[in-house]
RNA sequence: CGCGGGGUGGAGCAGUCUGGUAGCUCGUUGGGCUCAUAACCCAAAGGUCGCAGGUUCAAAUCCUGCCCCCGCAACCA
């Protein structure tokens, strides 16, 4: 229920890239990915910019199709939780679960404080049944909901990770799992009332299904589970006998390890075979703002380099399952280093060298014995051992050595200097021959991780582009005395400094300027924007990011409440002219009421405070 | 006492579960090579493994205490 980030990224690319090393490897796959539209964000959204909640899911779901197809993802469906088939499924497995006995109607109550929205237990109060954030009474609600008796699976979850080790990966996490399972479980309400937007719940006015119950039904939804056209659900899920993995981030392993295998069993179905978390990618704030002044993006980094350079790069760059930082810096070196030095450059030197000594072919001739082989067969059984652990950082260094191996072969061999002196000879062919191979092996292997560019390289190489699967990781698969075109660099060195210094990269094309965004002048001028001058400024206590201000507008004086304390000192802003949102409905932020809005431009959620250009009356109204 | 992650050569990290020669990539320096995208190859320098104590023949690794950094939430109106 969100726009897509670096982490749907990776989930995604990480996904694509097990559903392709399986099938090369001859599995049968059925790779889904899809969105979550019935979080409150949508909802909210959608309230806020006055359309629908769908029409909302549908603009943020545009951005995934468009993204996913740029990366080559290669998904054989893309399930919605708000499609009619997913509403089947979901319907059905809540019948099952029912049926089992596991459904119970409950109150679900706490202190409740309206500011806040939320619930408290008796324990978090301060005082006389006070709200610890706004200090305000809260009081006793309380809800009729339908709650999962998930505590009557405390036993067999256990069980299962016992049985099943690596049920969850990696293993910390596993450990987490189970610590939190042997502490206990309660059950869990999985129904909402008042009729909010989600999928009702069936037979049941009233309520709505759970968030999470809906959203992690859609893996079986997508297979059809619950409708006519079942047969992807009976072939890969009921009766299939392959690997059914989960992969997500780290933060919601918790209900794909939990509650999801309790649905399951309690609805009566198969479980997943596996469940893995991923880390987060973290950002780099530090360097990219201070010293170079602009900060370049993922999908900056993607549309100059190409999606499958930065799919390398997320592979290779994070140990599986943990946090990774993610820095322009450290992309724009691995991009040098790894693909332009040791891959493009490898590739570029041996097509030359196989080009003026064979008259444009390959090698004429092979050779049997070498050491290079050995190193292959050795690279190969690593990348597989990797691939099959979902440790692809491992995965692509094995063949990164590989790929060393063969620089430093021809440095020992020094073909180049053969080729003056004998010209193609047999010698210069079977190096030259060996060499290619090795770099046709790291191409192969590539596919799965950069579906666009391995086919390129192998072509470039004189090989088979597209190989049926992964076989042809073998020795011996280049074609001697083919056609060898020259090539011009596949991954050009990039001028790390010049790139980073450059001017920003050109906007992202408009944001969508169709229909339903837009709006008329009139709704323009409901906001009322003035400015005024910061006469106090101070941080509030206990605040990381909240400074109080009080902003003087020429006829009467306001106090706002600011989340810019993490980029501006207190002291700074007095003296400083600021536009303020002047008709925005107070409301109250760690107890102190905001009477307005400061505005600011948000690059990558780091407010930058704006300023009239030229001092202005306080007051003066901005339009 | 909110939840969580981390502190290992200049940078980024692996190794910690299962104690036994501190490892990888990048960078730096020197050399080689000149086919190749200032590339590639070889070598070297560089580390009190956050601090203190404990266990042990032996601790980056196990135990205890402390310090520091980061993410999430509280809080971006």
């Amino acid at each position: 229920n969100d726009l897509p980030h670096i982490g749907h990224v990776y989930t995604t690319v990480l996904a694509d890239t097990v559903a392709r090393y399986r099938r090369l490897r001859g599995d049968r796959v059925f790779f889904v990915t899809g969105t979550d539209e019935h979080g409150q964000n949508i909802e909210r959204t959608a309230t806020a910019k006055g359309i629908s909640p769908q029409e909302q899911a549908d603009a943020v779901v545009s951005r995934y199709h468009r993204l996913w197809e740029e990366l080559g993802i290669s998904h054989d469906d893309f399930i919605r939780t708000t499609e009619p088939r997913h509403h089947a499924a979901v319907a059905a497995v809540i019948r099952r679960i029912e049926a089992g006995g596991d459904l119970y109607v409950d109150r679900h109550e706490g202190w409740y404080c309206a500011s806040c929205e939320s619930f408290y237990t008796e324990k978090e109060l301060v005082g006389e049944k006070t709200c610890p954030v706004h200090e305000k009474p809260t009081e006793w609600q309380s809800e009729e909901n339908l709650f999962f008796r998930l505590s009557r699976y405390q036993q067999p979850l256990l069980e299962l990770y016992e049985r099943q080790p690596d049920f969850v990966r990696p293993e910390t996490r596993a450990n987490e799992v189970k610590s939190f399972v042997a502490s206990g479980l309660r059950d869990i309400s999985v129904s909402r009332a008042g009729g909010g937007w989600g999928i009702p719940f069936p037979d049941r006015p009233g309520q709505t299904v759970y968030v999470w119950l809906d959203a992690l039904t859609n893996y079986l939804s997508a297979l059809g589970f619950g409708g006519e056209e079942a047969a992807a659900y009976e072939s890969f899920w009921n009766g299939g006998a392959g690997p059914r993995l989960h992969l997500m981030g780290k933060d919601i392993l918790r209900f794909h390890a939990i509650w999801w295998p309790a649905f399951l069993m309690s609805a009566g179905l198969p479980l997943p075979t596996g469940i893995a978390a991923h880390g987060w990618w973290l950002r780099d704030e530090k360097k990219v703002s201070k010293s170079v002044g602009n900060i370049v993006r993922p999908d900056a980094l993607m549309r100059d380099f190409g999606p499958d350079a930065l799919r390398y790069f997320l592979l290779r760059d994070m140990v599986f399952g943990q946090d990774a930082r993610f820095s322009d810096e450290a992309f724009l070196d691995r991009f040098n280093s790894d693909l332009a030095n040791d891959l493009g450059n490898t590739v570029s030197r041996l097509v030359k060298l196989s080009r003026s000594a064979f008259g444009g072919r390959t090698p004429p001739e092979a050779c049997g014995e070498n050491p290079l082989i050995a190193k292959a067969e050795e690279a190969v059984a690593e990348y597989h051992r990797a691939m099959e652990g979902l440790e692809f950082h491992r995965a692509m260094t094995g063949l990164w050595g590989l790929l060393s191996e063969v620089n430093g072969y021809l440095v020992a061999r020094e073909p180049w200097k053969l080729i003056k002196s004998e010209g193609g000879s047999t010698s210069v062919s079977r190096i030259l021959w060996n060499a290619l191979e090795g770099v046709r092996i790291v191409a192969v292997g590539l596919l799965p991780a950069m579906p666009q560019v391995a086919p390129r390289v192998l072509a470039a190489l004189g090989a088979e582009a597209a190989p049926d699967g992964l076989e042809a990781m073998a020795w011996g698969g280049l074609p001697l005395d083919v056609e060898l075109p020259a090539v011009e660099p596949l991954f050009p060195r990039i001028d790390k400094e010049a790139y980073l210094a450059g001017d920003p990269p050109p906007a992202p094309p408009a944001a969508d300027v169709s229909g339903e965004d837009m709006i008329t002048i009139e709704e323009f001028f409901k906001i009322r924007l003035r400015v005024g001058t910061v006469v106090a400024a101070e941080r509030i206590p206990k605040s990381d990011r909240l400074l109080k201000l009080d902003v003087d507008l020429g006829d009467e004086q306001r106090t706002v409440v600011a989340g810019i304390a993490e980029q501006y000192e207190a002291e700074g802003l007095v003296g400083k002219q600021v536009v303020l949102v002047a008709n925005l409905k107070p409301a109250k932020l760690m107890g102190v009421e905001s009477q307005g809005m400061v505005l600011a431009a948000s690059e990558e959620g780091r407010p930058v405070l704006l300023h009239p250009a030229e001092p202005v009356a306080d007051g003066t109204a901005v339009k």
